[in-house]
DNA sequence: TATTGTTATACTCTATAACTATA
DNA sequence: TATAGTTATAGAGTATAACAATA
């Protein structure tokens, strides 16, 4: 006998499904990267600089959604191995515009090879229609609940 | 020009949307069940002592993935609350077994209906046959993974 | 001596707020 | 005085390892 009664219950939910792949994938992809002695954060924000270079610290700390002081640490770690630069705004040189050195775009390209085997280790057990079909359910949850394409909530409290 | 030149993109893929969309999930989740005084870890821990009542916290701390020494602080918790309570195996005085009192039945219901309502707010934009979909996919992936179901793995390192 | 649960300690990550420099 | 970036401080959450009780 059971302590408590239950209703009739079919499993989790998806969004529970969702929460607990997504912290399990994640986890996976952070021990990934560590190959490249890169964090997840430190990984968003190369992508993030990518996407949109010459951004200053505190447009980048909003588009991603963190204090301004957080990306000092960020930046100063990746800038120290040279993948990243602040450049000087000669105009207002309050404003240090964050871009990818050399180096950086190089190593950028191996995030993508990481993400790539990353996701084909996640997604092993799904064909290439079921694979497109789950990106195709995700991308229009995410883009429903507002999340800005490409980066990952995560930086608001993770 | 782009500072870096990019291979063809079709966006991010289906392991990144996992991880960006289950953590969106999770702090959602997060920020309803503050309306029960919860956090995750504890409604977790409660639904994890609703499905397997009886459990010594050895047990439950392998079955949750975490150091035993945590679920000290965790049942503390919820037993100050009298929703929990440690009963002493008599046979054998170090097993502390784990049970939902009345209370904890009574408010295992309410975590319940804030799932559903959580489920509904993150699937919103998607139709029954979707979702089921969805819940398909995602089912395989993390059986295919050897994820306990039901248990999210974030006790790992969240 | 081995095991359960607990406590103590330390570490990682993050946010808040104070501070410096430029404007 | 206002804003960009930085530094200092403190807090939350967790793991590791030492500890006490029981076997």
């Amino acid at each position: 006998m059971k302590a408590c009664a239950h209703r009739p219950e079919d499993g989790p939910g998806a969004a529970f499904l969702l929460a607990a792949l997504g912290a399990h994938a994640a986890g996976q992809f952070a021990e990934r990267i560590t190959a490249l002695n890169l964090t997840p954060p430190q990984t968003g924000l190369l992508r993030a600089i990518a996407a949109t270079p010459g951004q200053s610290q505190q447009a980048m700390a909003q588009l991603l959604g963190t204090p301004p002081s957080r990306l000092v640490g960020l930046v100063d770690a990746l800038a120290a191995r040279g993948l990243v630069e602040r450049r000087r705004n000669a105009a207002d040189r309050r404003l240090h515009a964050l871009h990818l050195t050399a180096d950086g775009c190089e190593i950028l390209k191996r995030i993508a090879a990481v993400g790539q085997a990353h996701d084909d280790a996640i997604c092993g057990s799904l064909d290439a229609s079921e694979r497109a079909q789950l990106r195709t359910l995700l991308a229009r949850i995410a883009d429903d609940h507002g999340l800005t394409p490409g980066v990952h909530p995560g930086y608001r409290r993770l």
